[in-house]
DNA sequence: TCATTATAGTTAGCTTCCTAATTATGTCAA
DNA sequence: TTGACATAATTAGGAAGCTAACTATAATGA
């Protein structure tokens, strides 16, 4: 599954929110600002990113794969897995390895034990990539976050974990 | 612009963040885990939105029009001023303005000052579908953020407001 | 045993975004 | 006035996701 999120430029006035409300009553006025002034950042943080990504001639899908099998111990996993942790159907995946496997980035090794499955392997110049774009991500990424303290940093953590809970209520009922 | 933002079921353990650091020295580990996760629930949340509209036979991209417009006096606007205000191109919006148009929820008027421009009108199909949905999407947002206090919502708020002022930072320095 | 069902990965065709080029109209200055 | 440039919307073609159908292989059970 794979979400396209709006840029949402323009977040509504106190006023234009107040008018909604008088209109649905459902409407809980910080709820919603709240929830767009999340999305609104999340999309502007993504943006931020992709633009990074692209300076390696990377796009997010790709990289997200190569930081995954980094993760792994022994720098291999099969694609089902891999698609399921970034969230992406099966068939986006053979996509994705395609472009990593045409850049020299993954290599597909056939699995003996199970001839249906391919085990996909970070390759050294896989891995080279990586070591020049992570310390690009990660600079940015610190003087995005530089203006919060430990102590907001965990505030968020926590608050985002109560909105994750309420998402379950979402669908429970939808 | 377009944001496509993958799920990132997966986020990493503390112990994996670890690895990273010691690889990379430029990542500050509680930065990563807050971007990640804010990362993570501002596309759940996207799509449990998606969701809902779905079900009310809407696009969030053509959902996001029919708002814009509703929160204008005259319920209308010209399409650059809908692109911008959305984050698409002119040429996105002129896709989604054709699929709403021959939904029957908007209607494009010729504007006779510039005969270049056009106005984009809400219809009151348009209206019902709005007055349709809103109900809907607010009593589920108010789900998402019942587990919230006021506190957390206005603190949420002032976190995402420094990140996107710290985010300026990064966009001097690409 | 072998027919049925399940699973892994891929392919084909669709959607909706994008960029770049195009058409029509407006603006401005020589 | 008219040529150059700017602007509004659209059209054409491309990218990257999706679903559904397909191929090959494995597992299951009558």
């Amino acid at each position: 599954m794979i979400l396209i999120m709006l840029q949402l430029r323009d977040l509504p006035t106190q006023e234009v929110l107040q008018r909604f409300a008088e209109r649905y009553p459902a409407a809980d006025v910080t709820a919603i600002a709240s929830f767009l002034m999340l999305l609104r950042v999340g999309t502007d943080l993504s943006l931020a990113l992709d633009a990074c990504l692209t300076k390696h001639d990377l796009l997010q899908g790709r990289w997200w794969v190569l930081i995954l099998l980094m993760r792994e111990q022994d720098l291999t996993c099969v694609p089902s897995v891999l698609a399921e942790k970034i969230g992406v159907t099966r068939a986006t995946m053979t996509g994705l390895l395609d472009g990593l496997e045409q850049g020299g980035l993954v290599q597909r090794i056939s699995a003996p034990q199970d001839r249906r499955s391919v085990q996909v392997k970070l390759t050294a110049a896989g891995q080279a990539k990586l070591d020049a774009v992570m310390p690009d991500y990660y600079t940015r990424l610190r003087l995005c976050m530089q203006g919060l303290s430990e102590n907001q940093r965990s505030d968020l953590q926590t608050i985002l974990g109560v909105i994750d809970q309420g998402m379950s209520a979402w669908d429970f009922n939808q």
